[in-house]
DNA sequence: TTCAAAACGGTTTTT
DNA sequence: CCGTTTTGAA
């Protein structure tokens, strides 16, 4: 065991220079923040003021105090933030601890879990089912229910049966409760979704299978019902520290408020860049935090650092229309820059050309790709501009909307690879079992009915003896791939994935996607590649459904000397920061959303504070006037949040530049 | 019970 | 417009 005391004394020979170094890199509050020896502390700022800084200076001037990297636990909701954090320290400290455990609480929930599985019901190698496993998994329970497919329909119809489940989870209601409240015109199904509730639970139990809601519930309930393990990791971390802390649920405060028992916790966050109510976010967490942690210091930082004045400015004039934010001064000292720029472009592919044309100029103004973001609400706002790119060779990388992982080939990949890893995984079995020719649902359900007894569903079926009702043929092509992969489940992933492709997968491919055959196996060939970077298939498999993929389907043009342009959402970028940033799409009706009800409004301004403060320099937004983009074509004008901006914060373009740039 | 063809319908944001 | 659901033949 560590003494921490005398670690000081060590240090404290190398104290004034560090000392000296924090002075220099912090600025008051920011240094107050870092330093102070308090229970409890709380960092309320607006963006670019150096709260992740703050945050982070603090961890590495706790670890120069003599705490071992081992007694920090840093949180925070996104893997963005995450990755955020641990880039800083590890930029700050020469290198990353190997023993920190940083990470998104879910993430860190899953650590956890994995150690103390068996009190849960579940072993060490439990599944984690993502929200496509889970929608599957109910669809599945309605069917087996007997459920009327009207019925049906209107509970899975974007997926509100799921939606339903996981708000009331996260938000510590009851189903009836939330039912009443919110969606009352489905009350009638009360019954039925509490019914389908058990079974699900019941289900997911005996897959051996985690949801992403259980990996913060079930690490709760961990803590509350063992209070010797809870105690066990109150000893370990001292220091337990938060960012985006505004973006925190019930249950992730409750998991914070328990360690806050004999932990020091510490979280920085913003309520007026709050935007994951959607996610159940909790703004009351960080605004009660100084009445439920009464030693708590309250630090402020007020001057932004990143922007330039101007910047600042657009970003204060949109948020004062929101009459709940918290009174914030936010100013900036850097040097004047470029006013912000509105271009009114005709349509969406004349955006595409002017975002070019802008990319350009200021490449040759020696601002590299890297330094560069296009951001938006909604991700169905990029393909013309990302056709755009490709034509003229620009290399991109987009962030948010639909993920790789989540395409349909690449799912039926790594089902066999769950299998191997957890053989529980009923998921897992129907979704590659059903591929074989004349292998249906119901024969998977009868099956599966007998498997799932089995100690060790994937042993049964490797011994053989199981005989399908039908689909024979498929069933043992199944097995005696899942025998070969089962024989080298050790050996590296990406020999595993072509092992799978020989002996099965790469018929069905053929059979099923005829014309994009070559399209998906290179897919599937990008996903061994990726593969590589991992020693293990668990860790392999965890990292896809908790970190989001981190490479593209598809690859642009290749990466040249400015590195690779950014297209990202807004929720994505957020903790960010960029040189220029194109705002696309600042139409009414995309953003803010269609979609968002009187009372979110605030939530969309919010989220448009936090895209503009990503620029440090260059901010540039672009509307259009037509609208060809789906069905209706409504031409809804100039975003809102555009309309209600004083005319001096920003100048006003015309584009009419042909679309000969295209 | 499976599977192909035809009809349907519906779109944020993330873990 | 593309994925999902329903329909109906085998
Ligand atoms: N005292 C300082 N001296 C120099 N640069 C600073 C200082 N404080 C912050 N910065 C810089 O300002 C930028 C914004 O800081 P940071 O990302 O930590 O802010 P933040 O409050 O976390 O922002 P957001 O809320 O937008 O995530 C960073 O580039 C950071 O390095």
């Amino acid at each position: 065991m560590y003494d921490q005391y005398s670690m000081d004394d060590t240090t404290r020979k190398e104290e004034p220079q560090w000392h000296a170094f924090l002075e220099k890199e912090l600025n008051l509050q920011q240094y107050e923040f870092a330093t102070a020896e308090d229970r409890a502390l709380l960092g309320l700022a607006g963006p670019g003021s150096g709260k992740t800084r703050a945050l982070v200076y603090r961890a590495a001037n706790l670890i120069k105090s003599g705490i071992r990297p081992d007694q920090l636990l840093l949180l925070t909701f996104t893997n963005k933030a995450a990755g955020e954090m641990k880039e800083r320290l590890e930029r700050l400290l020469g290198f990353l601890p190997g023993d920190l455990w940083a990470g998104t609480f879910h993430s860190i929930g899953a650590r956890i879990l994995r150690r103390h599985a068996s009190l849960l019901g579940r072993s060490a190698n439990f599944s984690i089912f993502d929200e496509d496993d889970s929608r599957a998994l109910l669809k599945q329970i309605l069917s087996s229910l007997d459920v009327d497919s009207q019925d049906r329909k209107l509970l899975m119809q974007r997926g509100f049966l799921g939606r339903v489940i996981s708000q009331a989870r996260n938000s510590d209601l009851k189903i009836k409760d939330l039912m009443e409240e919110e969606y009352p015109y489905r009350l009638e199904f009360l019954g039925l979704i509490e019914e389908t509730i058990v079974l699900y639970e019941q289900r997911k139990r005996e897959s051996n299978a985690f949801d992403f809601d259980d990996l913060l519930l079930c690490w709760l309930k961990l803590f509350e019902q063992h209070p010797e393990i809870r105690d066990r990791y109150q000893e370990r971390f001292l220091h337990v520290l938060v960012d985006e802390f505004q973006d925190t649920n019930i249950i992730q405060a409750r998991i914070i408020d328990l360690f806050g028992n004999a932990s020091s916790v510490c979280v920085v966050g913003d309520d007026a860049q709050s935007i994951y109510a959607f996610r159940y976010a909790h703004i009351g967490n960080i605004l009660s935090f100084p009445e439920k942690y009464e030693s708590c210091r309250l630090v402020r930082m007020e001057q932004n650092y990143r922007s330039t004045p101007q910047i600042v400015e657009l970003a204060n004039a949109s948020i004062g229309h929101n009459r709940e934010q918290l009174p914030k001064k936010l100013f900036s000292k850097k040097p004047v820059g470029e006013k912000p720029l509105v271009a009114k472009v005709s349509d969406s592919r004349q955006e595409a050309s002017f975002v070019l044309q802008c990319i350009w100029e200021l490449q040759n103004n020696g601002i590299p790709l890297d330094e560069i973001a296009v951001l938006y609400r909604s991700s169905y706002l990029t393909p013309e501009l990302e056709f755009a790119l490709s034509r003229k060779g620009i290399s991109y990388r987009t962030y948010g909307g639909v993920k790789f992982f989540q395409k349909a080939h690449i799912r039926d990949l790594l089902a066999y690879l769950r299998i191997v890893h957890n053989p529980g995984d009923e998921n897992a079995w129907r979704r590659i079992a059903v591929l074989q020719k004349g292998f249906g649902n119901a024969t998977f359900d009868k099956l599966w009915s007998g498997l799932k007894e089995q100690v060790n569903p994937l042993d049964a079926a490797i011994a053989g003896g199981i005989r399908p009702a039908r689909g024979k043929n498929g069933w043992e092509a199944l097995c005696s791939t899942l025998t070969a992969i089962a024989e080298r489940k050790d050996e590296a992933v990406s020999s595993l994935i072509d092992i799978i492709l020989e002996n099965n997968y790469d018929d069905i491919l053929r059979q099923n996607y005829p014309d994009q055959y070559e399209e998906r196996l290179q897919g599937i060939e990008r996903l061994a590649i990726y593969a590589e970077r991992f020693d293990s298939l668990d860790s392999f498999l965890e990292s896809l459904v908790l970190e989001e993929s981190v490479f593209a389907d598809t690859a642009s043009a290749p990466e040249a000397f400015g590195g690779q342009l950014t297209l990202s959402t807004i929720h994505s970028a957020k903790g960010k920061e960029w040189d220029t940033v194109f705002i696309i799409g600042m139409n009414q009706g995309h953003f803010p959303s269609q979609r968002t009800a009187g009372n979110s409004l605030d939530e969309e301004r919010r989220l448009f504070y936090v895209a503009a403060t990503r620029a440090r320099y260059y901010l540039y937004m672009s509307t259009y006037r037509e609208d060809f983009r789906q069905y209706g074509s409504v031409s809804e004008g100039p975003s809102l949040f555009l309309r209600e901006l004083p005319s001096s914060c920003y100048k006003l373009m015309d584009y009419d530049y042909g679309s000969s740039y295209y």
